[in-house]
DNA sequence: ATTGCAGTTTACGTTAACGTAAGTTATATT
DNA sequence: AATATAACTTACGTTAACGTAAACTGCAAT
């Protein structure tokens, strides 16, 4: 579901049922906004938050596991977005594109190698552990 | 390779050729000695590193890709040094690999998705694309 | 009427991960 | 002997991503 799709969904949220949801602060969330990431409607003073933007906060959380930084998930959020049409900023989005899926496949490679760093890992102190054990049980 | 069967080898490496190949600054290898995640020996008041320690600075390098902190890449590398073998602090290890594999875990479903959005932003992307070429053709 | 939330703005504070600059030392080369 | 190169220490500066505090607004329930 692509962030275009969703104008005919009226659905709408606090800025706290965002924060709990995805477990952040509301400034955290404000943050973002100052950022330029997120633009929620006004309702007064308030904030209300679209489906749309509520996708825009998953990415951003989910870029943040990743170790993303806020411009980064800010690109990735306007990869969604159709909004500028011409040629030139198209070619640029697909450029930025194929950049996020090479730092993607590092990533997959990158924990790859740390999974099998880890069973190494693992089984070491499992064998001292049982060293250890042993010990116990001869006395 | 396991950083304790490394003892053998003799090999050794001065900061600037460590900083050359994981391209970082010298600054950066110093940083991360002051943050005891390094501790090369030393020769008068050169660092001389081993090959134990350009092994975690590889550790700390892809860590860093990953966007793990310095302290998380540091607990990391503590997985490999057998050094204090009671038992409780091995069991502790053990749950710190554990908490590790979900997490890499977790980064391994945000990179799944995060392909499958690439993949729909560029779909996206090439759809307008095409339209605007047709539009030239037809004129 | 006031008490209590939930929300708001403004603004200074904090932490991590280095950058950058200044001044010093040691070794090797011209 | 002078210069270059690579290393070193010390220390202040910078950026990102919020935290935290203070003071204000609007609505709801007691």
């Amino acid at each position: 579901m692509v962030l275009a799709a969703m104008a005919q969904d009226t659905t709408t949220y606090s800025i706290s049922e965002l924060a709990h949801e995805f477990d952040v602060t509301t400034r955290t969330i404000r943050h973002y906004e100052d950022m330029q990431l997120l633009l929620p409607a006004r309702q007064g003073q308030k904030r209300i938050y679209s489906l749309a933007d509520r996708t825009k906060l998953k990415l951003i959380v989910r870029g943040k596991r990743l170790g993303f930084s806020l411009q980064e998930s800010g690109e990735l959020i306007n990869m969604y977005e159709p909004g500028k049409s011409n040629v030139e900023q198209l070619e640029r989005t697909l450029q930025t594109i194929d950049a996020q899926r090479q730092k993607l496949s590092q990533q997959l490679q990158d924990i790859q190698k740390t999974f099998v760093d880890l069973d190494e890992a693992e089984a070491g102190c499992k064998a001292e552990l049982e060293a250890h054990l042993r010990l116990v049980k001869k006395k």
